[in-house]
DNA sequence: CAAATAGTGTCTCTGAGACAGTATCCA
DNA sequence: TGGATACTGTCTCAGAGACACTATTTG
């Protein structure tokens, strides 16, 4: 039996909330096609590589940045005939979610990397359209998942997690409304004991993530 | 530069109600590997052909039946190494979603195909698991979207689409309530003016799907 | 008529949002 | 002390669920 021959890759949506936005992580592309474009980080999938390792590994080298913390899941594949020039390659994409972290992108594979406010970049390839489906994935998965949480460092306040709905959604939240809820969802968070010092102001409790897998009832957003 | 090959398959979970259960449609593998043994329906992925187009073309052989009324979502890819004893072959599984038809089946490519109560099915390669993923979408596609129209046929009445949320849930749902609820929530339905004949009881409105893309609010599932 | 199914009204409870008010730090 | 931020209490409104009740058909 014969069948057609294609190329698998992985490429990466990596977001993270800095400077009060939601922030996207991109390389300049250092061979062709597309050479010079800004792009999603990305490459092919070793002969003998599961997709979740591939993504993995891709994100080590890309961002020098790994370990637990983060989060990791697979968005959709996308595989149109004419979306790569050089032949039938299939894309696998993953969704990332960092802290933010100090500018890593630093001496990787990839000739440039940067940080960027999600939006229409004009990416290489169809990684607008990559993009778009990774940030409305993000945005969903807050509304029923604890992963904002995954946008913090270990142990985060209320308000810094309150910080991470509102660069991700666009939109304000009430301090108050929002400090009951995520205190009051079983699950959601789970308190240290701890609280921050030095700053100005009455000292916040520190939090880490809770264990549930689903928030029930859900944060819903406004606009949708 | 060189890159390992690969080849791509598209696997379906079709998914339908029948006799008051969630269903879904299996074949009996005419070829190695996994001769013999129940398998989702799905094949290779021709060498122009885009992914949505292929996940069609294969529901439409394997099942004879296609046009409008249904739906057809990507799920997910599963590209484990070991998952194909031939090499190296990535699977991009769809999700497709029928009304309840006159049984199908005949005529086609798979030597057998028939319908199924979902659930641990010993089937052959991952399907077990990608059966596991499509089903879990469908049920939360339900709680956000007038999707369980599509299991319905272009017409139906109020208490037929609570019968498929039942179905898919495998939760009873008080009929009053959820008769306000379709009728109130815009974009679930929209009534065609016709109502049935012939039943006992009092005749029923007939309602189309309607244009929302997602419920405001949703429905949810009590379960999760 | 009874049986059956469709559809409405109404009550209660929970949770979201608005926002006043209290608590506890820094300068 | 004042300014800032954390946190709590309380009110109101919308929607889910329970369930009594009315409407309209078949037999």
């Amino acid at each position: 039996m014969s069948y057609p021959v294609f190329a698998v890759t992985v490429d990466l949506v990596v977001l993270t909330v800095r400077e009060g936005e939601l922030q996207v992580l991109l390389v300049r592309r250092g061979c062709e096609p597309f050479l010079g474009e800004w792009a999603l980080p990305g490459g092919f999938v070793l002969a003998d590589e599961d997709l979740p390792t591939a993504a993995r590994r891709e994100l080590a080298e890309e961002t020098g940045l790994d370990g637990p913390g983060g989060h990791l899941e697979q968005i959709a594949s996308y595989g149109d005939p004419d979306r790569d020039p050089r032949g039938r390659v299939v894309t696998v994409a993953y969704l990332a979610l960092l802290p933010d972290l100090p500018t890593p992108t630093a001496g990787t594979d990839a000739a440039e990397a940067e940080w960027r406010p999600v939006g229409e970049l004009g990416l290489a390839f169809d990684h607008d359209r990559i993009l778009a489906d990774g940030v409305e994935r993000a945005r969903s998965k807050l509304e029923y998942t604890p992963l904002a949480a995954a946008f913090c460092p270990p142990e985060f306040t209320i308000a810094a997690l309150r910080q991470v709905y509102e660069a991700v959604w666009g939109e304000t939240i009430d301090p108050r409304n929002f400090h009951r809820k995520a205190t009051s969802t079983p699950g959601f968070v789970s308190a240290t004991g701890a609280s921050t010092e030095g700053e100005p102001g009455r000292p916040a409790r520190l939090f880490r993530r809770g264990e549930a897998a689903v928030l029930n009832p859900p944060l819903l957003r406004r606009g949708a």
